[in-house]
DNA sequence: ATTGTATTCAACCAAGTGGTTGACAAAGGT
DNA sequence: ACCTTTGTCAACCACTTGGTTGAATACAAT
């Protein structure tokens, strides 16, 4: 059992899985709505979604025989906030650069 | 052969390579001395920085026999690209659900 | 009660993954 | 020249993955 993380973008590295979520960020669709474009079975299909929803990334609820799908946006945030960290200290280094630069540049007048 | 999204994902599903791209932020660093703290041979950390670098995630030079790696940080753009995309999306359906709800409230008046 | 619709479960398969060990290559240090 | 360091390549193994088909479940509708 892998930690969130980890299942969040192990799901999102499935082109499949990814136009899912795509399209539930438009609006919450049932199982068969989904798997309507795709050449894949349905049961294939409704493994994507259980990959998704042990990812925490959607949830769903019951309407007759019916499993609406629904996006958990927040999730996201999971991962922004892990990409952020490299993206910020990218740029800390480049400031960092920056200052020595202009060390060097007033060292030389 | 995936698209490189797929591959960034899948690249940073696994702990071990998000560790080696945290440490890699920090400051380039050879196979040997990335691999040093792991309990796992030095082949299976240039695995690992073969997927990482099959994902463009990070590149690596020469210098005599050592292979110094080094953090494409500008590929985690691609990545908020598409994750910004549903957050952005969902901020959006608030908002309309605000819209809605405060219409509600003015009909009531 | 029977039939139809929506979805999942189970067994299977080919391909991929993350690990191993052993051999090899490439460059430096002595 | 020889040994050491650094890293990759190759073959192998257990496990996972994304797909399949067929059977089973859960409701709705007639």
């Amino acid at each position: 059992m892998a930690d969130q993380l980890s299942k969040v973008f192990a799901a999102l590295a499935d082109p499949t899985r990814r136009d899912i979520v795509a399209r539930l960020s438009v609006a919450d669709a049932t199982v068969s709505e989904l798997a309507e474009p795709y050449d894949v079975s349905v049961q294939a299909v409704s493994k994507h979604l259980k990959v998704l929803e042990d990812s925490g990334l959607v949830s769903r609820s019951r309407d007759a025989q019916r499993r609406p799908v629904h996006l958990e946006d927040n999730v996201f945030d999971l991962m922004t906030k892990w990409i952020e960290r490299y993206q910020r200290q990218a740029e800390d280094r480049y400031q960092r650069l920056d200052t020595v630069l202009e060390e060097m540049d007033n060292d030389n007048e």
